[in-house]
DNA sequence: GCCGCTAAATTTGTAGGACAAAAGCCGGAG
DNA sequence: CTCCGGCTTTTGTCCTACAAATTTAGCGGC
């Protein structure tokens, strides 16, 4: 890599930064991505601090703090002398909403999108059950307050998605257990993918829209059975609905 | 390459530190637990970098990683002029190691306990669904290699946990959807909290082991509702032990 | 030769100072 | 009164220097 000349470059860049991008964002999103994309398999070194520092024309401190991040969510340890290694897959924190993006990004939407529907088929229904059993009035209207916006909503995708978010999440609240909210990244990205996956094909709210106020329904008269019976059935017609989706795109 | 010699040195080590014992590591322990137990509330601002700097003796540097690994984490966000902002409680992420370490001690360990239970009765017989239709061959022999080795640990208690985790974890690798890994540490802390909790109680793993072989068999033979049925057991069980420890606490 | 100890080299960890950038605050001009 | 610009506080970035950890290499003793 032997270059001659300054090190100072990024003369260009415009000033328009997004809220949360700092360059330890970018650096920590950049190499972030490096690793969820396979450059960097689990068990491998990283570049070292300074090397960084040259690939994004960045200071070390910036790296440093990019890095410190990355530890945060559990994608690698760094030690002295031996440098940052990628941590085993099943340490990262893929429920994290950086880390779930970039895992997007490096996989295929389908194959994506099929592993979040797969956690929520299984997450959901036993939410429902706990939400049934517990949920207190203001949660109940939370959640018919979501199912009312999905209805005036119907002829407007976005809104709907949004809606169709909220309600999930009401949900999920409703149930009580807070260690069901890091899940909540889960239904936001599967509900946003799908959206892109499924646009321009059949998405019938007509059939949506009263599963989804069974479920609100069972929750109310507090019927844990009914709700996660309603809820799977949500969930059935969901993957259909995609399943139509893939059919027509292939 | 050439020739491997045996090279083994340094029986003795001195200070023996924990990989994650650096400063800012400390700091963000520190800082984390803080938080987590409601010093600082979701919404309020924490003290800015040179005042952590003096609390904890501590540069701003060290201060300011300590920072970003809690930023990874979804604790908190910073911007220029304002400070650090607690994250509301549904962004935390609650399945990482540290925050779940730093939430269970705020918590009394029962409570903490019986939420974690909640969330495996509703996770593991959808994994375990998963992983009868999926598993590999790899995947069964880790399982039933775990079951072994609980059987041939009955006696030790240590060992038969250490085990039994194992076989939990493995069960949910055998799922084969990577989306699942996160929770193994709620799984890892159930059983350590269990553990403690139950200990000098009755633990009766003659009923246990063959609960969990119960489970195996299902995964072997590839059917999804048996084993779904079999870890609704096994947890039903764990449960009922549980239960008959906090009896005798009271 | 082999062993054990020590020194060097490499990489992250910590410290501290300087300045830039963001954003609320306030006072003055119109 | 409103708007604009400077003031101020706090994080963001850069820089330099050194400490700590740990592998590698070398060197002397047996």
């Amino acid at each position: 890599m032997g270059h001659t000349g300054q090190r100072r470059r990024k003369p260009a860049r415009g000033p328009q930064r997004k809220p949360g991008s700092r360059v330890h964002s970018e650096l920590a999103a950049g190499i972030g991505r490096r690793i969820l994309d396979g450059t960097y398999q689990p068990g491998s070194l990283l570049p070292n601090e300074a090397e960084w520092g040259e690939i994004f024309g960045a200071s070390r401190t910036a790296v440093r703090e990019a890095i410190k991040t990355l530890n945060g969510k559990g994608l690698l340890v760094s030690r002295p002398k031996i440098g940052s290694r990628v941590e085993p897959r099943e340490r990262w924190n893929l429920l994290d909403r950086d880390v779930m993006a970039w895992h997007r990004a490096a996989l295929d939407e389908r194959t994506f999108l099929l592993s979040l529907q797969e956690i929520r088929r299984i997450l959901e229904p036993g939410a429902a059950v706990l939400a049934a059993q517990r949920r207190s009035p203001q949660q109940l209207a939370a959640l018919e307050k979501a199912l009312a916006d999905m209805q005036s909503a119907v002829a407007r995708s976005e809104a709907m998605v949004a809606a169709d978010v909220r309600f999930h999440l009401a949900l999920l609240a409703a149930a009580n257990n807070e260690l069901l909210a890091p899940f909540g990244i889960v239904i936001e990205q599967a509900l946003a993918s799908m959206f892109a996956y499924t646009t321009s094909h059949a998405v019938h709210p007509e059939q949506m829209l009263p599963l989804h106020a069974r479920v609100v329904k069972a929750i109310a008269a507090r019927a844990p059975e009914a709700a996660r019976k309603a809820m799977t059935e949500l969930l059935d017609d969901t993957d259909e609905t995609l399943g139509a989706a893939a059919g027509a795109q292939a």
